[in-house]
DNA sequence: GTCTATATCCAGATAGAC
DNA sequence: GTCTATCTGGATATAGAC
C-alpha cells in the first residue's frame, strides 16, 4: 500500500517535472500572456486537459517556474559568499561561471531570462509579483557584501558597494539575455572585461599546476 | 480645399500620434499580448473602435512603435559618432547623458524598455521581428567603432571593440529596465563606475569655467 | 470622425468517457 | 491518469448609427 503511494507520488512529481520543463523555455521566450496552454501541451507530448489535471492553471506552472528560479539564484549567491576565497577571485570565479554556463548551456539561462521576463512585465499573476519583490533584493545585498569587504581587502574599487552590486546584476542578465535569444550567434566578452568594472587589478586566475 | 486636407492630415497624424504615446507605456510594461486594444483605448480616452480607425490593429501599432524607437536609437547614436571629440569624453558623454535621462523622464526609457521586451520575446509581429534584425545591429557597430578609434587614440582599454559595444548596450539597456521597473526607489551607479570597463583612466569633465 | 452595439474567434478551463 | 469534446468568457475586430 505505502509502496504504492509512494510510486504514485513519485510519477505524480515526473509529470509535473516534465511539465515545467516544458513551459520554462516557452514562458521565458515568450512571455505568460502569449504562451498557451496548449503550447504547453504540445511541447510536453501531452493532453491540454492533462495539463490542468497536475496545475490548476497557467499562473499556477508560472508561480512555481518564477519560485524556484529564484531558490537557484539565491543559493547560487549564498554558495559564492561561503567560499573561503579573496573576493578578487571570488568575483572573477562568478562572473567567468556564469559565461561559462551561458556559453555551453543556453537553455541554463532560461532561468534569468524568465526572471527578466516576468520583473520587466507588469502583467504577471500577484503571486509572482510577490516573490519577485520578496526575493530579488537578495542576490543584490549578498552582492553587495562581498564587494564590501573586497573594499576593506583593498581589491576592489572604491565605489558603493551597493551601486556595484546593482551593475554586476543588470549586466550579467543583460548577457545572459542576449545570448538566450541569439544563442550561438553571439560571441560572449571575455570574463575581464566585466570584471574590470570591480577590480582594481585584473585578477589572474593560477594556472593548473598538476 | 488644399488646406482643408492638410488639417485634416495634420489631425490625423496627432491622433495617431495620441494614440502611439498611449500605447508605448503599455507595450514596454505588459508586453505585446498582455496589453490589450480596451486598455490603449482607455489610455489615449477614446472609443475602442475609434483606435481601429486609424490603425489596422494591434500589431500595426506595436511595428510603428518599433520602428520608432529603434530609429531613435540610431539617431543618436550616429549623432554621438559625429561629434568631434575625443573617445573618452564621448563615452562618459553617452553614458553620463542616458543615465541623467533615465534618472529625470523615466518615461523616456520606455523606448528602450520597449525594445528589450520585443527583442527577448519571440511572440512577436513578423514585421517587428524584422525590423529589430536588421536595424539592432547597427548601434553596436557603430560603438564599435567608437571603441576602436578609442584604441587608436590609446584612451579605451585594449579589448575586442564589438565585446565593449556589446557590453555597453546590455549594460544600459540593462538599467534602463530596472530603472523603468523600479521607478524612484533604485539609485542608479554613478557614471565613471560603468565607463571604468571602457576607458584606461577616468575621464574627468571641465569644470565650466563662465 | 466618433461612438455603441455586435459578431466572431480563440484560448482557458471543465466534463465525462475510457 | 489520460484523452476528446465541449462550454464559457473575454478580446479582437466590424457594422452601423450619429
Amino acid at each position: 500500500m505505502a509502496r504504492d503511494e509512494n510510486t504514485n507520488e513519485r510519477l505524480k512529481a515526473e509529470r509535473k517535472e516534465k511539465i515545467l520543463n516544458g513551459s520554462l523555455k516557452l514562458f521565458a521566450t515568450r512571455g505568460l500572456a502569449a504562451t498557451k496552454i496548449s503550447d504547453i501541451a504540445d511541447a510536453c507530448e501531452m493532453s491540454q486537459g492533462l495539463v490542468y489535471h497536475y496545475y490548476k492553471n497557467k499562473e499556477a506552472i508560472f508561480n512555481e517556474l518564477i519560485a524556484h528560479a529564484l531558490n537557484k539564484m539565491i543559493e547560487a549567491c549564498l554558495w559564492l559568499e561561503a567560499q573561503e576565497l579573496p573576493v578578487a577571485q571570488k568575483i572573477h570565479m562568478a562572473v567567468d561561471g556564469l559565461l561559462t554556463l551561458m556559453q555551453q548551456k543556453p537553455e541554463n539561462a532560461y532561468n534569468y531570462l524568465l526572471i527578466a521576463q516576468a520583473s520587466l512585465s507588469e502583467a504577471i499573476p500577484e503571486e509572482a509579483q510577490q516573490l519577485l519583490q520578496e526575493k530579488t533584493p537578495l542576490p543584490h545585498e549578498i552582492m553587495g557584501r562581498i564587494f564590501a569587504l573586497g573594499q576593506e581587502e583593498g581589491s576592489i574599487k572604491p565605489f558603493p558597494p551597493q551601486e556595484q552590486a546593482l551593475l554586476f546584476w543588470t549586466t550579467l542578465k543583460g548577457l545572459a539575455l542576449q545570448k538566450a535569444i541569439h544563442g550561438a550567434t553571439l560571441q560572449l566578452p571575455q570574463t575581464s572585461l566585466i570584471t574590470g568594472m570591480f577590480l582594481k587589478e585584473t585578477y589572474e586566475p593560477k594556472p593548473d599546476s598538476n
